[in-house]
DNA sequence: GTCTATATTGTGATAGAC
DNA sequence: GTCTATCACAATATAGAC
């Protein structure tokens, strides 16, 4: 049996992405996580401490995938593309539910997203060599995200096919 | 004087826009739109409503937008790109808005949004002739606006420069 | 059409048993 | 560490005066 405590922020997290900032309610996490208020509250003090908790780890994740973006074969441009679509991995599915967090108002994710969303611009800066070039891969992998954001909701997910590759490769001079 | 009604929505828009879902109560809508929660509630009589009634206003408007960008000179790529970033017309501020509601979870929100971005795609594929090239066009505005939906919170929006507009051309075989 | 006052509900949080 | 029971408050909504 997982820990409680990551059980919750699971059942936060897919409350957020699924249902949307307003269901995710303390009761709904709780119900969804299997344990009580009382319990969830033992894990996490308030809502807040719920939030710092998904926040972190996301910045745990993220730090873990800029390292892996930075030293992809392919190259940081296609990794970054590849990789930018909602493919229900522990990195997207708290990227998702944070960056819903962050609309509906909390100070704490708008600050997290901020930072991990630099931190993958630098990598395409660095990797490419040309700042208005990073710029444009990183703008559609953001609308990659944005697309997911919007489609997790309503369930429809599409992965970026060749034909994008081929242009991202395209962009970035790549054959 | 605007009349109370547009006042009210416009106020729901901007709060939702700056602080975000969790802040836009009834209550805050209220004293922006210098009305009191009373004369809110004639108007609009539940929250539903009012959520409603910014979607509809976001259909208007889109659906101008879209004419615009059919018959932009420029071509509805550059349009499109040149547009696709938080100036505060009132298409982007009730876009914003929308999406917000959306995140946080109201279905009539989602179906609007996505509406809208559909209409935009099919313009885009109408006017460049070919699905991949478009795709990626869509991307990359798609992911100036999820920068302004992160940065409106932030107060931070670059406006798309040349030589974004540059690279543009570049994947459109525009000179 | 707009107000004040009030009711109702949902959500976040506490207290204490086990 | 987890539970039940309960509290306090904020948010939505209603009623009725003006």
């Amino acid at each position: 049996m997982v820990q409680a405590r990551d059980r919750i922020l699971d059942a936060f997290a897919d409350l957020l992405t699924v249902e949307g900032e307003r269901h995710a309610t303390l009761d709904a996490v709780a119900r969804r996580a299997d344990v009580s208020k009382g319990g969830l509250l033992y894990h996490f003090p308030s809502k807040d401490h719920l939030v710092e908790g998904l926040c972190d780890r996301l910045e745990e994740l993220a730090a873990e995938d800029v390292e892996r973006m930075r030293t992809a074969p392919e190259g940081p441009a296609r990794y970054y593309i590849r990789t930018s679509y909602y493919a229900g991995t522990p990195m997207d599915r708290t990227l998702v539910a944070v960056a819903r967090l962050q609309q509906a108002g909390f100070a704490r994710a708008r600050a997290v997203a901020d930072s991990v969303s630099e931190a993958w611009l630098q990598v395409l800066i660095d990797g490419l060599g040309d700042v208005n070039t990073a710029r444009a891969v990183k703008l559609i992998g953001d609308g990659l995200y944005y697309n997911a954001l919007f489609g997790a909701l309503a369930g429809q997910h599409t992965p970026p096919d060749d034909q994008l590759l081929a242009v991202i490769d395209r962009i970035t001079g790549n054959a």
